[in-house]
DNA sequence: TAGATTGTTAATCGATTAACAATC
DNA sequence: TAGATTGTTAATCGATTAACAATC
């Protein structure tokens, strides 16, 4: 399954799958590997063995069926099992997430939001209600929540955690710029904003 | 300089200087590699090489002094060299990334936004007026601005692309999931967040 | 056929980890 | 001293690239 699919790789179906709707859009009906890897500037051979883990097959001097392997690369990376998340924090990056209606075509379902802030509370944000923070336990038990996607101040972003760990959430998006102490059993995926700038402004 | 230091290693230090910017608030003078890879669930040799490239000394038994390291890092980074960006398209992300006032800690200046929403031009927000985006060319020109962060919706991205290149931008941060075609010359960093969201969720 | 493309193996390259002497 | 930590080298691991037979 994706669990021994390496980071990399999945990072890479991912854009192959934004080129692939393309192609649609195009109503373009083949793809080689030579044209999607001049796309993301990276070598052939890797697109051609990326593309093996999808199990389909290429015509030789054609290239790849373009619904096919888009098709095969939702099912590979499971866009269609919908992962349902709670965003902690209305502020602006709160919300830009919550109007990107595109999340779920790739099966993240966001159900609601937590603030701490009363005149945020109970408005509606893109059908998604913010609920109060105080709220967060009681939710996540009832509707089974694992994953959160935190948005809060950075300064406040530990204690946050904090509650949400107490609130058994298993996965926590980071998007401040805390370094979070939790639990091993807890995953983390900082998103380092900052890093991928000064790397690709780097020279 | 920066360009010869590998992507992983400048997202690593990216992340070592948010814990030391934790460690000055909490006051604590010294830091060792272990505590470092334990925050960051990383081998704590693989701290201690990327802190030699810092070129300071650490102390046997004590490890490194907090301020010096993250004045150190900050130097490699170049987190005091002001990059000048233009972002395009005010929507939400946009505005969240406007709002981000950590940027500046970094180095990332913004200095204008760019939309094409009669409603939008000419407001002002945190301090950086919004523009027609026919004003593009002109003002990039007069700036001398190389970078652009691109938040306007995927399927308006190539075409808004195109502008930025004829305008002479050298840099595109691409928050849309369209992948641009432009020149070789042109570079640009593809933000993708699925990718590391299937990632992180993926067992 | 000639030529373009896939599928796959082997070679290369680079990043991570293990190990340990040196230090205080 | 004993023990904790750095700095660094060598070993390992994994990812990328090159090469090319097979296919149509």
């Amino acid at each position: 399954m994706l669990s021994n699919i390496s980071s990399k790789t999945i990072q890479r179906l991912t854009l192959y799958h934004c080129i692939l709707r393309d192609y649609i859009i195009k109503e373009k009906e083949y793809i080689s590997s030579n044209q999607i890897s001049e796309l993301l500037k990276i070598d052939d051979s890797q697109v051609r063995k990326d593309i093996t883990l999808c199990n389909i097959q290429g015509k030789s001097k054609i290239g790849y069926d373009v619904a096919e392997l888009k098709k095969s690369i939702e099912q590979l990376l499971g866009f269609k099992i919908a992962k349902d998340v709670f965003i902690i924090g209305a502020g602006n990056l709160g919300l830009a997430l919550t109007n990107y209606n595109d999340f779920k075509d790739y099966g993240l379902n966001i159900l609601a939001l937590f603030d701490v802030d009363p005149k945020k509370i109970n408005t509606i944000i893109n059908s998604k209600r913010v609920f109060h923070l105080s709220k967060l336990g009681d939710l996540v038990k009832r509707m089974e929540i694992e994953i959160a996607i935190l948005t809060v101040p950075s300064p406040v972003a530990q204690e946050v955690a904090d509650m949400l760990v107490k609130a058994n959430i298993k996965y926590i998006w980071n998007f401040t710029t805390t370094i979070l102490e939790v639990p091993e059993t807890i995953k983390i995926c900082n998103e380092n904003l900052m890093g991928s700038f000064l790397d690709f402004t780097k020279n």
